[in-house]
DNA sequence: GCCAACGTTGGC
DNA sequence: GCCAACGTTGGC
């Protein structure tokens, strides 16, 4: 088993819109690290940190599961789709999704500000200088800490 | 293959 | 809204 951090904007798509939605399916990744992650790394069961990511206070907020591994993200073939890129087809997709399910929301949100302050944390991805990465894999040790912080 | 220009991300 | 960091594009 795995461990991952997906980002989201909650102004976009929120940690409550997926409790209420339950599953969902992850579309619009347009990163080819990221999609190397879901398709290459990303198995069901494994387990996602949710973060909220451009926003008043950035921080881990939930966690998911993955549902289902990766699979060709229609959008990419919907010309009225904001992530339609006209240079894939549906013979060789160029991009994947998996889709996530909603577990539960952390006890309290953990910062980014206190993410940072951990020493023990220096080396996870989403805390790399310019890491912009919206799907990012995190250690077990990673994972375990993260959650004694809650 | 190089690299400048451009677009995006995301914290602040 | 600013801007640094990074990825992508496209001319050469």
């Amino acid at each position: 088993m795995s461990y991952w951090l997906m980002k989201s904007e909650p102004d976009e798509f929120s940690i409550d819109d997926l409790a209420k939605r339950r599953t969902e399916p992850w579309s619009g990744v347009r990163n080819y690290q990221a999609r190397n992650y879901m398709r290459d790394g990303m198995r069901v069961g494994d387990g996602v940190f949710f973060y909220h990511s451009s926003c008043a206070e950035p921080a881990i907020v939930g966690i998911a599961e993955v549902s289902r591994a990766a699979y060709p993200d229609p959008t990419q073939f919907d010309p009225r789709s904001d992530y339609f890129d006209a240079g894939s087809n549906r013979e060789e997709p160029r991009w994947l999704m998996v889709e996530v399910r909603f577990k539960r929301k952390l006890k309290r949100n953990i910062t980014l500000a206190e993410l940072k302050e951990r020493r023990e944390l220096r080396d996870l991805i989403l805390l790399r200088p310019g890491s912009r990465l919206s799907v990012s894999p995190v250690s077990k040790a990673h994972w375990d800490f993260i959650l004694s912080l809650e």
